[in-house]
DNA sequence: CATGAATGAGAATTCATTCAT
DNA sequence: CATGAATGAATTCTCATTCAT
């Protein structure tokens, strides 16, 4: 059947890119080869450049896909009728849990993509921009309707509040904080909590 | 006299490490040859490795310098009787002030090296964990004292609070923040406020 | 058809080895380039580490082939139930034979394995060793037969026998001793009938 | 005093080469730098440019003045009336004990010496040539008086006489041999006894 | 004489990308 | 689609040699 060959066809593809999310995590973008990449998929060497153009493309590829996601999450989250607080909750779940889901990838996004975003094609950082902006977005109309503080930018509250989550994220990715289970949920509820009430008590 | 030979001859190793901060901040540390540094140096190629042993001790040389301050002061502050907010606020300004003063170097630090987990953000992990770790422990006795919560872990208050940071100052570096004169110090009362008294109104 | 296309495919290896050896004879190995053996083999420069890690592996190859041809031969020869001058002559002219059907592959064994004692030669001193070890054994059950005198050591004949095999061809090699076709016959003779006989008249 | 100065001067020379033996025998010609022999004889790294003109100048020079005596000894034990066997011990003695006395000069002679014969300046050939040909000398002459055998060429006898001794230092050199003081009277024995009589007993 | 900083050509090796099959 | 041999530009690092002091 030709549905089947072309189904064939995108699971190739798709082993290439699930392989280059293990081995970009574990050598880096820069610390791998294009051959690392095949090896890692099983498949033969050409056939990368078969499925697409370049190295970079590769990790466009998988930054796109994953970002994108957030971005709709964010989107959806944004258009729901909820509390700040939950619609906060929401997009710091959604992130925690994409890493929790596959760790790997979110790692290449955080270190690779993210780190480089000024020395990789420009299209990227639109795309960052655009997730700090819909975040902003979110806190700018909580900020009118009293829900937040009107005194602190919402660019800037955005930045705060996604500079806990990426850190969190950095924390698990360098070992440096722990990660059970139990640690995934607390996170969430921690960051909302650290942006929302703040560390003083009320 | 021979103080004055001594100072010259530290003269171009310092030539050099300047010359690769402005370098390494506009083509990233992968994205730029060691002809670069010479050239923008205006030293001879080999000098470079006359004082370095390779191109990576650049990077661990100019990380470890302005690290190194850094610890030190996140020490002096913890050490003053001063309450946690002055405490944290001191060092967040030192921080952005770091940036102010020196924006490539801080570039070059953030982008290069705290955040790349596969090289050397993993080699100086104890450094960075240094500055988590002190962070932890001014929130900690913080806590004890009744000046913050106690229901947030004082290593994950550390992470949210230098996250926050770490994201104004990269919110600079990508453009994405406005870069004025005020907005420095803007920037260090807006990371206390949020992180101590939280985006909702009290 | 797939026979012929995995001989083609070993055909480049081959090429690269054969110009390596014309090379390293030329110009010896530490007095070429990896590019000349590239050129010298009309492939493209990438493909030497194509077939081969290092330039030290592709000598190393060409050693370990050559040299592995000889532990047979004398192993083959040792096997035999000739007399001890036989034996001799078949090693000593499988050597000089060695070097006339390939006087540069000789002289690259010679000059830049056999006796670099701090880089390859050591390396490789196990092959060498074995060399003399079992010439040392083919000594060791003449004298026992006596067929050889017993107050020489078998090693140091050994040594003795190798050395001027070796001599010769370093004569050969640095045109220090004729080469004419007759010379190549002469020469294992001269050296049976100098080592078994002695220069003094009997 | 100015003699005191001069000696001086030529202390310093005496250190540098004296230091680049070593060097040069522990990492090979090749594979050690100007700086480590420097380092080696504890001065500066300039001076060794002030001595020497190169670094080939410094090997040229241990090994001229060492292959120079070799070149007196051999002569003058031609010039002396003695039977050729005593004349050849002399010689494989002298070599011998030129090992014994300074393994390191003598291992530098023969592997970085002898065996770059063609790759160095031809000079060097044309010395180890003039050893070949005295030892050559000494055969014929000892030929035509009828102690040695005619039916080999004297320059061959010479080429299998010294192939033995220097086989010998390579097998010390090489650990291949064992290397206690009875070894060195007793090498030297052997190696005559060995081409004069030939290790078929008589 | 003595020092060691400064120079820069050179070489091995890597690896993304192309292409013939 | 699939394969992996072939290409060659790019870059780091080495180190003999020079030179100013």
């Amino acid at each position: 059947m030709s549905t089947a060959g072309s189904q064939q066809a995108t699971e190739k593809r798709r082993l290439i890119l699930d392989a280059a999310v293990r081995v970009f995590a574990r050598e880096g973008f820069h610390g791998c080869r294009v051959a690392d990449i095949a090896d890692e998929a099983g498949v033969a060497y050409g056939l990368v450049y078969h499925y697409f153009r370049s190295k970079d493309e590769i990790l466009d590829t998988l930054f796109l896909e994953r970002w994108g996601l957030m971005l709709e999450e964010i989107a959806r989250v944004d258009a729901e009728p909820a509390p700040v607080r939950e619609k906060l909750a929401a997009i710091a779940g959604f992130i925690v849990d994409s890493y929790r889901y596959d760790p790997d990838l979110m790692k290449v996004i955080i270190v690779d993509v993210t780190r480089a975003a000024n020395s990789f094609g420009r299209s990227h950082l639109d795309e960052i921009r655009a997730a700090y902006e819909l975040i902003g977005a979110i806190v700018e109309s909580a900020q009118k309707s009293g829900e937040l503080r009107r005194d602190i930018t919402p660019t800037f509250a955005a930045m705060a509040f996604y500079g806990a989550v990426e850190q969190v994220l950095s924390g698990w990715i360098f070992d440096i904080l722990p990660e059970a289970a139990e640690d995934y949920d607390q996170a969430k509820e921690f960051i909302v909590s650290t942006i929302c009430d703040g560390l003083e008590p009320r």
